[in-house]
Parts: C-alpha cells; sequence; structure tokens
RNA sequence: GGCCCCAUCGUCUAUCGGCUAGGACAUCAGGUUCUCAUCCUGAAAAGAGGGGUCCGACUCCCCUUGGGGCUACCA
C-alpha cells in the first residue's frame, strides 16, 4: 500500500504573505494535486516576540483568493479562524504542551539537554570565536552539568533552554534531496541547536520536526534558505527514532542583484502586487514559472491554475534561484488582461478600487457610469499593463474641463486657418450624426476615416487634441465613441476658441 | 571566517553526449499608423575559465573563479 502523499505549507504570521511563500506554497499545491495528495496549511506562531495581529486571516485570505487551496489546516470562515482535519490544531501555538511531551522523551534518553548558560555568557562565546576565525557554536558547557546540579538550577528558577545534543561521531548526515540530488553535511559542524526557549516555546527546529512527524508529512517542500537546517532536523527525526520525510529544497527568488528577494529592492508581499493592478493568474503563472518549467521543449507561458497542475514535476524544478523581473510580469499581466472580457474586465476594475482614485473625483455622473466605465476599458483594455493604470495616462475621459496649449492643435507645420477649418468640418460632421450612429465604433470610424482623406493627419491630429488635450492618447474615433456626442461637440467648440 | 548550495543570451528558460545552442521578456530596427499603445516582421544577445572522460561535450567528473544561502532562545 502506498503512503498517502501529505505536504505542507507552513508559514509564520508575521505580516504580509511574501510571493516567495506563494511560489513555495503553489508547488506544494501542484505537487499535492498532481499526486492525488493532502495539502495541509499549519500555522508556525511560536515566537512571541515578533507575533502580529490579523497576520493569519491575511494569510489565509490571500492563498485563498489566489486559488492556492489546501485541505486541513487553518481556514476564514465569516472572517473567523476556524481548523479543520483530524491531525490538529494546526496552530502551534496551541500545541504547546505536545512539544513539552516529545522534547521530555528526548531529555529522558540523554539526546538533549538543559542549559543554563546567560545570553551574556552565549554573546561573548560568539565573539571570541569569530574573532579566532572559528564558526561560532555552543561549547556544550551546560552539558557536563550533574543531574544534581541541573535540578539545583531549576529550583532556583533559573532561566533555561533545553538543547540538542548533536554527536560529532554521528559522521556524516546524507540525505538525497528531491532536487537538488545527494547533500552531505559533517555533524561535528552542526550547532547544538536550541529546541525549546525559555519562554516555553519550542524553535522552529523541534515544533516543525514533531509537527511535520503528528501530521503524517511525506514530502518537505520547502525554499532553499532551510537546506542549512535540514541536517539538525534529521538528527531530531533519528533521535525519536522516526522515519524521514522526503525532502525538496526549492530555489531562491532573488532580486536584480541576485540575492534573496528583499523588500529593499522593491515589493514583495502579494498584497503589493494585487495593490497594484496585477492579476492574481498573471502572478500565480509568473512565479511558478520561476525555478520550473515544463521541459520537453515545450515554449508555452501562458499557464491557467489548471494547466499548471496537469504539467508540474518536481523532477523540472531548478536548483539555481531566478531573479523576480518585473518587467516580464508586466507582459504577463498584460496578456491576462486582454484576455478578459469587458464585464470581467470591469468587475476586476472596480475590486480593485479603481472608482475611488483620485482621476474620478472631476468625473460627472456619466462618466462615473458603468456604461461609460466599461466604453474607457474596451478602448484601453489592450494598452493596459496593469488595472491601476485604468485611467492614468487617459485623464481627459474623467473630466469636463481639458487644460492644453492651442498650439498642441496644429498638426506639423499647418496653420491656424487649416486648424480651424479642420476643426469646424469635424464639428460639422459630428454634429450631424444622431445619437444612435454614436453607438456603433465601426460606424463613428468610417464617418471620420472617410472625411479624413488624403491628408489624415491634417484631419485627425486636430480632432484628436481637441478631444483630448493630449500629445498622445488612444484615436479620436475611440475617443469620440466614448465621450459621446454632447462632449464632443462641446470639447470641438472649446478648442476653436482657443485658435482665436 | 566556517559550512552548504548553485552556474546557458541583461532576465526567465529549452537542451537530459551529436548544436547551424531554440523560445519568451527586455533592447534595437522596420512595417501598419494622425499621436501613443496594441499588432506584424527582423536584428543583436549565452554555454565563467582550466583540466580530464569520450569518436564526440553546454550536457559526465575534478579544480579554479564567480554568485548565493545559512551561521539567533527568527522562521
Amino acid at each position: 500500500m502506498e503512503k498517502t502523499v501529505r505536504v505542507r505549507f507552513a508559514p509564520s504570521p508575521t505580516g504580509q504573505l511574501h510571493v516567495g511563500s506563494l511560489r513555495t506554497a503553489l508547488y506544494n499545491y501542484l505537487f499535492a494535486k498532481k499526486q492525488g495528495g493532502v495539502f495541509v496549511l499549519r500555522v508556525e506562531d511560536t515566537d512571541q516576540k515578533r507575533f502580529v495581529s490579523g497576520a493569519t486571516e491575511n494569510l489565509v485570505r490571500i492563498l485563498t483568493e489566489m486559488g492556492v487551496h489546501y485541505d486541513e489546516g487553518v481556514f476564514l470562515e465569516d472572517g473567523i479562524l476556524i481548523q479543520k482535519g483530524t491531525m490538529g490544531p494546526y496552530i502551534q501555538s496551541e500545541r504547546l504542551p505536545l512539544y513539552q511531551e516529545y522534547v521530555q522523551k528526548l531529555l529522558d534518553t540523554d539526546k538533549a539537554y538543559y542549559c543554563f548558560c546567560s545570553g551574556e555568557r552565549l554573546e561573548t562565546l560568539r565573539a571570541e570565536q569569530t574573532k579566532n576565525k572559528q564558526a561560532p557554536r555552543y561549547d556544550k558547557h551546560c552539558l557536563a552539568l550533574s543531574r544534581d546540579e541541573v535540578q539545583a538550577e531549576l529550583a532556583k528558577g533559573t532561566p533555561h533552554v533545553l538543547r540538542l545534543n548533536v554527536l560529532p561521531e554521528r559522521g556524516e548526515i546524507i540525505w538525497e534531496d528531491m532536487v537538488r540530488g545527494r547533500i552531505s553535511i559533517l555533524a561535528k559542524d552542526i550547532d547544538d541547536q536550541v529546541l525549546m526557549k525559555s519562554d516555553g516555546f519550542p524553535t522552529y527546529h523541534l515544533a516543525n520536526v514533531v509537527d511535520d512527524y503528528l501530521m503524517a508529512i511525506t514530502h518537505v517542500l520547502r525554499a532553499e534558505e532551510w537546506l542549512p537546517s535540514t541536517p539538525k532536523h534529521i538528527l531530531l527525526y533519528e533521535a525519536f527514532g522516526w522515519e524521514l520525510p522526503q525532502f525538496a529544497h526549492l530555489p531562491l527568488l532573488l532580486n536584480p542583484d541576485k540575492s534573496k528577494l528583499s523588500k529593499r529592492q522593491g515589493d514583495v508581499a502579494v498584497e503589493d502586487y494585487l495593490a497594484k493592478g496585477y492579476l492574481k493568474e498573471a502572478l500565480v503563472n509568473f512565479i511558478a514559472l520561476l525555478g520550473w518549467n515544463p521541459g520537453q521543449g515545450s515554449t508555452q507561458e501562458i499557464f491557467s491554475l489548471e494547466e499548471l497542475t496537469a504539467a508540474f514535476d518536481l523532477a523540472q524544478v531548478h536548483k539555481a534561484g531566478a531573479v523576480f523581473d518585473v518587467k516580464k510580469l508586466d507582459w504577463m499581466n498584460g496578456e491576462y488582461i486582454k484576455k478578459l472580457s469587458l464585464d470581467e474586465l470591469y468587475a476586476r476594475a472596480v475590486a480593485a478600487g479603481l472608482f475611488k482614485k483620485d482621476l474620478i473625483k472631476n468625473a460627472s455622473a456619466e462618466q462615473q457610469s458603468e456604461v461609460y466605465m466599461k466604453r474607457v476599458l474596451a478602448i484601453e483594455r489592450d494598452r493596459l499593463v496593469t488595472l491601476s493604470e485604468v485611467g492614468d495616462n487617459n485623464l481627459f475621459f474623467f473630466t469636463g474641463e481639458l487644460s492644453y496649449d492651442g498650439t498642441l492643435l496644429y498638426w506639423k507645420h499647418n496653420t491656424q486657418e487649416m486648424t480651424r477649418e479642420a476643426l469646424e468640418k469635424a464639428e460639422s460632421i459630428l454634429s450631424q450624426l444622431l445619437e444612435s450612429e454614436w453607438e456603433k465604433r465601426e460606424v463613428l470610424e468610417k464617418i471620420l476615416w472617410d472625411a479624413a482623406g488624403e491628408k489624415r493627419g491634417d484631419f485627425l491630429w486636430p480632432l484628436r487634441v481637441a478631444l483630448t488635450g493630449a500629445e498622445r492618447s488612444p484615436s479620436p474615433f475611440e475617443v469620440a465613441w466614448v465621450l459621446g456626442k454632447t462632449e464632443c461637440l462641446k470639447r470641438l467648440e472649446n478648442a476653436l476658441q482657443k485658435l482665436s
């Protein structure tokens, strides 16, 4: 009987969800889906100092919003955190007695020991080791304490931690990483890791191993930064006498300078990208391709979550880190926006809080209507990189007053007279059009195109500037269609006044 | 400093011993065009260096170099 594949994403709720974490969660999700396994979300809140209120809720919300669904663990229901699954609790701060119980087993078998060293002593030790160009490491000072001495300190209430007793004789710790292959580290290079902190909370190392075991995790997919602590975890599994899970260390997401993707060099939170108007599908697609690719000579770049699930294979995951190139994300986001229907695009724009932006503040009631906004979006769809750009370069859609220099109306070296003629011609043609004719973009375009004749620039440039007041904009046909007859004629009239 | 990991165009990547090294983003040039964008066409752009192994190495091994991660009572 094959064991059910069980994987987990175990973030620490310290604020926002990092795009790198999202990628780790995504790969876990894809792997579980592909293997017909179970995906667990466990919250690792063992650091009381870094507790951020609301962070867990935020984490769950974003993960769900991105479509990275899991089967067990912590969920949000009506804004309240709940837990589902038979191997809970899934929040580590609710599992304290468990860690206590398991670490006691280590104590009983001399795999772990009490350490009463003060922070100052540790610091001096480290400083000295560093000065002597030695690797900073705990010197096993408290391992020498007799049972009585330990009891005496305990009785006095001396603050203490529990450490793992790493025996150098253990030699080489070797494991076969699913991404990186064979990795080996010498036991003598491993520090006597703190397992229990003086506040009674476990460290990541202890909690992680105990929970992965109790939650029957079969595959540990996590970022490369965890590579150096894997041997410590293996030692813990050994100390408990537990079977090892499979490890897969995922390549890091990098800054343009190749260092680990960090806040200092740009946005790292999923929320930031969402707020900037990136579509969740684009973001998921983009990060999926950072460190993985379907191989087999495939040149496909656009993948839905379903397609990713079908194509994903851990064997194709890279070893080297990948630079998070926003330019490529921009392109991909544009691709996704172009594929959106007008209704969808509008819904997304509303959800993105578009209509709360400043650009709307001078708009008329009509210009704020759904019909009008959809017309704007129809014009802008092909040129949008992000949702939040809507209107950014086209403020003229949302204002009654255009302010621009009248000389902008002149096409190349045309005279004022020629410009006036062009505008009057446009005014005359447009004023004769029926409202119903405005409704059809093609009709409007054909009429104006015909009127433009041979020297199109003479006619179209002044018209476009009159309608937009801008040097660059969509074509006059499109702008006229969005603005409507009344507004167009008003703008033409204003333009003519600028000429006198 | 120590330990570990990594290495194909600027960036993301294909290639799993036969390569005239393919694709995408970005860049540049041209086309379409009233402007901008879209769109279309094209160009430039890579196997870090040195040793092996092999009939043959980008692909396998070793060394060097370079980059990165870790080195907490943070995860």
